[in-house]
DNA sequence: GCTATGTAAGTGAGCGCACATTCACTTATA
DNA sequence: TATAAGTGAATGTGCGCTCACTTACATAGC
């Protein structure tokens, strides 16, 4: 009789429920296809908090998309400016990639299904990742480091060993984290990179 | 003053049309945001006419993809039964794909950009490209013609040299045609193949 | 050759519904 | 007591799809 009989207790802490949630639908269903009733509901919050953080969904979308790009992004471009060996080198940006993927398998998934969606045809931004290693790739063809060739084709290829493989990790067709892969992707793509 | 003075014109062949406009507009808007109206402006057809060849915009989209599926397995089973040594096969199963790509220049970008969409997590089947290309890898790592090693990984890995250079055709990193590349794809996948 | 007739294909206004978003209100915390 | 955070019923809109109608064409009977 004191205090507080049967409060109705009232969500805390929305913001993180409603991230998860909405990366949990968006990898299955998609951005589109999932609604923003489904959000809150799995994320056991009301419908309208989502608007308290976000402008809308198209925006929350956006924004788990960019804190795993952007953190790509940098974490590339360190790991590949190092000094060192090429060897160390790639070995890093590897291990940093899958360290990404392992540390938070929501974020890294919706990242990897949803490249297309953001990235824009057509344009190229400098500061992104494929933009990133291509020019480092340039580069290192330019100062006689690895064999001259397409550097286009070249990081596609590099980026395509570890990228399908994270695919298929989403689609379960792999087991255990990336990063139990790591030296196999990293002495795949030094091959690609010194291939003649 | 013959004859027919000023019929009004009504469209023919709609299907076609149709087929070719959902293509471009499902790329680079995705299926759920590409919208019946824009597909029938865009093809110079009504809306209703979607409709008398498709049960609805979800079934025009799974047969897009499927046309480009189907016989992407075909092809890929073909030409890697065909006797011959390992570098003749996976020679012909990669220009057999870039073929595939170069000969119709929609369905196959939207083949690549909604394997996400179409590809269900959790589920393999038997005839599907990837399941064909792993099966093919484990017998090739059980009869010693390549080294023993992770089936699934071995074929993510070269899955994704040539598809992940085919998505960035799809967004105008690479230019010419996919098949003045498949000597070098299958170079690569050699490499990656033999890799000890 | 010429009309009659059945069928496949194209039309587009209109319908109903599910969606993202809003807002007046409540509750917690500083 | 001011501010931030959460609520959920209500709203308007844009979407996929339907349907009664029209048109083009193939076949056939005469």
């Amino acid at each position: 009789m004191t205090s507080d009989p049967e409060k109705i207790s009232r969500t805390r802490n929305a913001r993180p429920k409603i991230e998860r949630a909405a990366l949990k639908l968006f990898i299955d269903e998609g951005v589109d296809a999932a609604t923003t009733r489904q959000i809150a509901t799995l994320a056991g919050v009301s419908e309208g908090a989502l608007y308290r953080h976000y402008k809308g969904k198209d925006e929350l979308a956006l924004a788990l998309f960019m804190a795993t790009h952007n953190r790509l992004g940098e974490l590339l471009r360190e790991a590949l400016s190092v000094p060192g060996t090429l060897e160390e080198r790639i070995g890093l940006a590897v291990e940093a990639y899958c360290a990404i993927a392992d540390e938070d398998w929501l974020l890294f998934p919706f990242h990897l299904v949803s490249l297309n969606r953001f990235l824009p045809h057509d344009v190229r931004r400098e500061d992104d990742p494929v933009s990133i290693l291509e020019a480092i790739v340039t580069a290192m063809m330019k100062s006689g480091e690895i064999p001259k060739g397409d550097a286009a084709l070249t990081t596609a290829m590099c980026l395509g060993v570890i990228m399908q493989s994270g695919l298929n990790k989403v689609y379960n067709r792999l087991s255990g984290p990336l990063s139990a892969h790591s030296k196999t992707f990293t002495r795949t793509i030094l091959a690609i990179l010194l291939q003649k």
